[in-house]
DNA sequence: CGGGGCTCCTGTGCGC
DNA sequence: TGCGCACAGGAGCCCC
């Protein structure tokens, strides 16, 4: 569900009301989604720990915590399709709840349970983010470096997008979005992009994301922030979820296609 | 490397 | 109304 605008909403959110604090209670309600270490030990490695920091890498939430004999572990939080993790009164629907020093929770809420929290001491070395690709608002990210592995995949443009290993963080509406302003079909391959094409998609993956940042997030669906709360992007989409609804830009009805297995939305007069 | 299919789950909406 | 199917912001795995 969330994606990297998604994620630093929810970051930015949490950190003005759980820094500091301590969590005196941790309840699991749904055992598959602690992937790591098991149970006891991720219940008992986080009660009486204080909150230190957040961090956020691709769609990876990380939250630094202080045990209460002096370690530094990592809560790493992946919220997949339908993860929420929502500050304020404890939700009879958390599938794991912290209680904090303060008398607030934070409720990790995950209808479809594919969720996955670890606890870790390092959480540099989890294999996902080892494998991660540079964050796409960072300078890591370079435009000739994004040319260069381009020209040499011969993957569709779309499903490369998603590919974390490639760029960190981008999903299914952000990778539609920021090819419908480049004005580049999903199914082209990613070395048939023209130079203007590979600046103009580079800028876009761009300015998608901060706008979507600025706007709190997309809730096309589950997504909430870290109050509970609805983002406002979906009111900008120009073709996500748009199936036969006219293209903003031409009238033409914007298509759906299954690319990679995912929904893919288009418009086929304005993308080429 | 690329892509298809399947899997982890739960819920909603649509067509018949 | 009831049932079955498609589909949903993700991503790993196996297989060809």
């Amino acid at each position: 569900m969330p994606e990297l605008p998604e994620v630093e909403t929810i970051k930015t959110d949490l950190e003005k009301v759980i820094l500091n604090q301590t969590i005196t209670k941790v309840d699991v309600l749904r055992a598959s989604v602690v992937k790591q270490p098991e149970i006891n030990k991720f219940k008992a490695g986080l009660t009486n720990a204080l909150i230190k920091q957040i961090i956020r890498r691709g769609k990876l939430l990380v939250i630094d915590i202080q045990t209460k004999d002096k370690k530094t572990l990592y809560l790493t939080i992946h919220l997949r399709m339908t993860g929420q993790l929502v500050y304020g009164a404890l939700d009879k629907k958390a599938r794991v709840s912290f209680k904090l020093s303060n008398g607030d929770y934070l409720c990790y809420n995950d209808q479809r349970t594919l969720g996955e929290l670890r606890l870790v001491k390092d959480w540099k070395q989890l294999s996902v983010v080892a494998k991660m690709g540079p964050e796409p608002l960072s300078s890591e990210f370079k435009l000739n470096l994004f040319a260069k592995i381009l020209a040499k995949r011969s993957a569709k443009i779309k499903p490369l997008l998603l590919d974390q290993h490639f760029i960190a963080g981008i999903g299914n509406i952000y990778a539609a979005e920021a090819l419908f302003l480049s004005k580049i079909m999903p199914d082209r391959l990613a070395c048939s992009l023209k130079p203007d094409e590979v600046k103009l998609l580079f800028k876009n993956i761009k300015q998608v994301l901060n706008k979507a940042i600025k706007c709190r997030g997309s809730s096309f669906s589950d997504y909430r922030d870290g109050h509970g709360q609805k983002g406002n992007f979906s009111q900008h989409f120009y073709v996500y979820g748009r199936k036969a609804q006219p293209c903003l830009v031409c009238k033409n009805k914007i298509q759906r296609i299954a690319l990679g297995g995912r929904g893919t939305f288009f418009c086929g007069k304005c993308q080429v």
